[in-house]
Order: structure tokens, then sequence, then C-alpha cells
DNA sequence: TAGCCTGATCAAAACGTTTCGACAAGGAGC
DNA sequence: GCTCCTTGTCGAAACGTTTTGATCAGGCTA
């Protein structure tokens, strides 16, 4: 490990103390501008850095954020969200000079361990929780021993939390509409997510409330709760199978289950959107390329991210502790499994051929 | 932002000096039994943990790594990969108490200054660096300067670092063979990675090398160079459309371009796989529920990631420079994108569907 | 009883910053 | 020519650890 330039190195080369060193670097107006040029020479030259431990211990500020993914919510997000998600928080921090710790921990009791860990042993000067099922606790105690913290995520039972979501509520109320407006759908079934964490739970509630609105009925023997993996959209569908002439529509809480069920009922004969209308949620970006390609509901996840970290980062500013609950906005992206023959968006004019072997 | 307790606090509370807290807690011999129970008491009471930035400067090692992920290569790993090499180094740096920084830099010059600047100012004690294309600079400066860094993946130009990656030549040798062995194909296409792009590079020596030990020659017009995108897989089958009666199977560096390009082929009336066998790369999570499900090459990239993590670890301790370049075995999964018939797997048993509207 | 050793404890220094208060030099006002 | 202010600089303290060397009490040997 090589030696690392300290301010007293600065401060000798450019023949000055360290303390104006240190304020030339941090432009105060105390220090003479012709100093500072001296001093900036000299750190550039040697290529100084100042020690973030050093830095961190004198100001009570590390300098970094952590961002919790709990091991139980590694199937809430598709894998595109979560880094979209990380995208979103990395680039805020790094705007601000600030460092995005990545923390995923293993059990439910490492769980506190690692938010409480992190945060007494300042690691992070505040942490960014993704997907707390709507049970969790440690959030809550988090935030009400006064570190600053930003759920991932609608938190209605954790009205004092400052949170920063996706309004699934709306999103899946646009899908079953669509499915009930634009294709007539009577019988509409639905696979959820786990139904304890918010998310599922929200789109549930919109799925319900489009059915409502519309005077249709809600069958129970067409709901099927599932974990939100391919296997699990395998086995709604297999769930479903045997009252398939009974609904004409299913709506999934993600596409990793749509892209499973789709599969499942093409094995079993059912052909998709002819027989069954399919709309999933996430636009999980192979929902493109499927086929047929998956209609689903997209949310702005670097959006949310990078919301995330701005919350975060103010909260740490301040020393009041402002509680705000933001939801960004869902759109309908619509494509073929509801039965829209909308035309595959290709760049390029790919002509037909006329089969056979080579 | 709660106060934190401090070792003085601790040593307070234990009737002790600072000096023997410190030793208690880190069971030096030099302390009594009766001292360290006092104490660790003391410490548990008031959820004492060290802070970070103290222990970092007093002992010059601050207890984290950094994982840089260059935006450059942002494509170069499909997402679940990319999660994979993440969990596998953060579970090793959790069991060592050590955290994990995830830095993704934006442009070229950043990238630079991510790596310099998170070692200068030492807010890592070493970096693993995902995918760097095979020019990189950067990583050999580094490690020339003396810091502590992995590189993941092959990197035979950069003979003095430590990699930990994949065998890529063996992998596109495995699914090239098994199209030449397996399904006669006499004319394979190929669609790229970039090609300065390590990976890229080895998958397409090890498809030439397999053509080659088989006598079959190398068509130029039936090789695409793409960017791994799903985006550049349609792009691919566009071009390579006008020469379809020529070839009869095509091997695809990664399984995002195998989904477009199947996308696109089918669209223009191309069966996979009667028409065109297909075989991707990655084991992708939508390769099974593709239709057909793609043949494909998986890797253990948890594997690669914790082994990289390890070495790191290893190398920050020792502080003589052992390199060290570790390439991690593929293997072929057979499904049905390459003419192999496999039933599909799934666990329920799916009756028929005579088909009809419900 | 004096001297020694052992085992336990502690004071102090060091790691690299930032910042408060003090201080020196020089110019303006009287 | 004296004071007073301004401007620029610096010494020193503090943040929370770990560790070295010193101290101290007590029991043992001579």
């Amino acid at each position: 490990m090589p030696k690392r330039p300290t301010l007293e190195d600065v401060a000798r080369l450019a023949g000055f103390s360290i303390t104006s060193a240190s304020m030339a670097l941090s432009d105060s107006p105390r220090v003479a501008d012709t100093t500072k040029v001296l001093v900036r020479a000299a750190a550039a030259d040697l290529g100084y850095v100042p020690h973030s431990a050093g830095r961190a211990l004198r100001s009570q500020r590390v300098g970094a954020v952590a961002v919790v993914v709990p091991h139980s919510t590694r199937h809430v997000f598709a894998h595109p969200t979560l880094l979209d998600l990380l995208e979103g928080i990395t680039s805020v921090a790094n705007e601000n000079d600030v460092i995005t710790i990545l923390s995923t921990s293993e059990t439910e009791e490492d769980e506190e361990s690692a938010y409480l860990r992190i945060m007494r042993g300042r690691r992070a000067d505040g942490v960014i929780i993704a997907a707390a099922a709507s049970t969790d606790t440690h959030a809550v105690q988090l935030a009400r021993a006064g570190y600053p913290i930003v759920v991932v995520g609608r938190a209605p039972a954790m009205s004092t939390l400052t949170t920063v979501g996706v309004d699934d509520f709306a999103g899946a109320q646009l899908a079953t509409r669509h499915l009930i407006t634009a294709h007539k759908a009577k019988r509409i079934a639905h696979v959820s997510g786990p139904l304890r964490h918010q998310s599922a739970a929200d789109k549930r509630d919109g799925y319900v409330s489009a059915l409502k609105e519309a005077g249709l009925s809600l069958d129970p023997r067409l709901q099927f709760e599932g974990d939100y993996s391919e296997e699990s959209g395998v086995a709604a569908a297999a769930a479903l199978l045997p009252f398939v002439h009974k609904f004409d529509a299913v709506f999934l809480a993600n596409d990793q289950m749509a892209i499973g069920a789709m599969q499942a009922f093409r094995d079993a004969g059912v052909e998709i959107p002819r027989d069954l209308a399919v709309v999933g949620y996430d636009n999980h970006p192979f929902t493109r390329y499927a086929e047929p390609a998956i209609t689903t509901v997209s949310a702005d996840m670097v959006g949310v991210g990078s919301l995330a970290a701005e919350r975060l980062l103010s909260l740490i500013d301040s020393d009041v502790y402002p509680t705000s609950n933001t939801i960004l906005p869902t759109e309908l992206v619509i494509r073929a499994s509801c039965g829209c023959n909308s035309p595959r968006s290709t760049d390029q004019a790919i002509p037909p051929f006329d089969g056979g072997t080579p």
C-alpha cells in the first residue's frame, strides 16, 4: 500500500502551515488568494486527497450512505429494477461526493445488526432501505432512534418514515382497467406477490378497485399469491388451469411471473392472447421480446433511486426531521399479450422469410 | 443523529481506563478475565460499536472494499450476472467484517478519478474492478502503484494483475461443438459482444477454434459484432437474414442478444429450432421460459464474486504482491432452442387444454 | 527486609483532519 | 507617533481509536 501524501506534506511543499493549507483547500475567505494558488498547486502536484477517516473523525460526517437490501426481499425487485434503483442512488450520491455502501443482509436477525452496526459504527450517515416488508419494524426503530433513513416503497403503517415509492395501486388499476375497457374482459384472474409486502398488497387493491368500479365480481378461485419468481408464475398457471374456461384475462404482479405463467399456459395449449389476455408489471426488458410481447406497467425506478438519495441527503443535512411520503406515477405499456396488436417496433425492416430449411 | 457511546463511556461505566477497555474488547492476554467480563458487559449495555473512522485512522485500515463497475461495461454483464457477482462479493466481505462500496463511474475520465479518489482518499482498502475492457489501463496503473486490486475477467494483456474470470473460451467451444456434433450444423453464425472486451474476444476465439477442429469454414458474412443488448440481437438477426439459407445455426455471446434475435427471426418467419438452431450465453433466468427455451452456457458468478473478494482480502493482508489468475469453468445448459427437445422441467403436471374461448 | 518478578492497569502519543482563538504586521485615523 | 482595525497566518485542541512503554501492587525469593 503506497504512502499517501498528507495535508502536512502539502503544507510543507507550499511553504505554509497545516492550518493555512486546510483553509486554502476549503476556499476559506480568511486566506490570501496567492496562498490559495500556491497550496492548490502543491496539492495537485502531490495528488493529495484528504483522508476520509481523518475528515470523518473531525467533522462527524463520513460521507457515505448505505443501501440495505434485505435478503428476504431479494425477489421483490426484479433484477433490472434493483439495478435501476442503485443507479439512481449512486448517481445522486456521486454528485454530492458521497459514496454508496451496498449491504445485503442475510438472515432476519442479521438485518437488525446490519442496520444498527452500520449506523452505530458510523459507517454511513444514513440508510436507504429497499423494499421493507410492511411488517418490518427495524426501519421504524432506526428512525425513532433519530437516524436518517429513507424507505423505498410505500409504508402506510409507518407514517413517521420518509418514503419514496411508486403508485402501485394506480398502476394495477390502470392495467386492470385496460383489460376491462379495451378487451372487454369480464372475469379477470390475479397473481399477486407475497401479500405481506406493501407493493403486492397495493397492486391487489388496485386490481380489486378496478373490478369494483366496473361492477365485476371478485372470484376467490381466480386469486393466486405468488412470490414474484418465474417458478411461481408456472405454479400460478397450474393452479388456475382448472378454471381456465371461467376467466378471460389475468393480471400478474410482475413480469417474471408473467413469463413463467405464459409459458405454462402455452404448454397446456392455451394461446395468448387469443384464449387469454395477459398483463404483467415492471416493464422488464425481456417483455418486449417475449412471444407475444408482454403488456406491462412501467415506473421510473432510476428516478425513485435518485429521489430517495436526495431525500436522504437533505435528511442528513437538516437536524429537524421532516418526513415526506412521495409516490411516483406509473404508466401502462401496451404490447401484444393483452390482445392489442401493437406492431412490433423494430428499427430495421425485416424481410419476410419463406420458411424451409436452408 | 443520536449521540453514539464512545469507548470512554464504556470505560467509565466499567470503571476502567480507556486503554483497558480497548484491550479488553480486543481480547488481549494482558488484561484480567474479570476485567474483560466487566468491560464487555458495559459495552453490550451501551450498545457500543467502535467508530469506524477512529479505528481506520489509527490502524490505517478502513475495513472496506470498493467494487467499480465502469459505465462502459454496464451492458457486458447481464443484470442477473452482475447481481450474482455482487452477492458473492458482499457475502465474503460480510464474513470478514468488511463493507462493500459500490462505485459506478460515469465517463471514461471519471473512471480514473473513481479508482484513484477512492484509494487516495482511503475510502477502501482495495478495489475489485468488474469487467475492464481489455484495453483498460487504469487497473494496471493502480496495481503498479501498489494498491490491492482484483480484476474480474480475464486480462492477458495485464499479466501483473490478479484476476478471477470465467473460461469463456471453453464455454464458447462447448456451445459451438454441441451445435456441430449433436445437431450436425455445418455453417454456424456468430454474434459477438464488443470485441474490445476480453470476454467477447474469448468467446469468439472459442467459437472459431471449435469450427477449426471440426474442419468447418469461417464465413465472414456470418459474423456480427453486437453490444450485448437485446436491440443488437435484433440488429444482428436483420443483418444475417439475407444469408439465412446459408447457415443452420447461430451462437450468440449472451442471452439478451439471443432473445432479441430469436424474436426478429421469428417475425421474419424463421422457425427456431426447425429452421435455425440457436445457442446463447449466461444462463439468464428468462432463458428457461423463452419459447423455445434457450440453450445456453452457465457459469457460477456468485463463485467468481466470492473468489475475487477472497483474493482481494488476502492481497490487502499480505504486503508481498502475489499475482494469480484464476479461471472458473463453464457448463452447457441444454434446452430446446438448439434442437434438443428437452422436456420442459416443471414441478407441476399441467393438464392439456382443448383451446377455444372460455 | 530488601529486591525482583509477574500480572494488571494506565497515561500518552499517534493516526489526519478541521476550526477556534490568538497573534503579527501593516495601514488608516486621530 | 500612538492606537485601532484589518488581513493573513498559525498553534493547539478535538474527533475516537489502538498501542507502546511506564507504573504500580502484590507475592515471591534471597
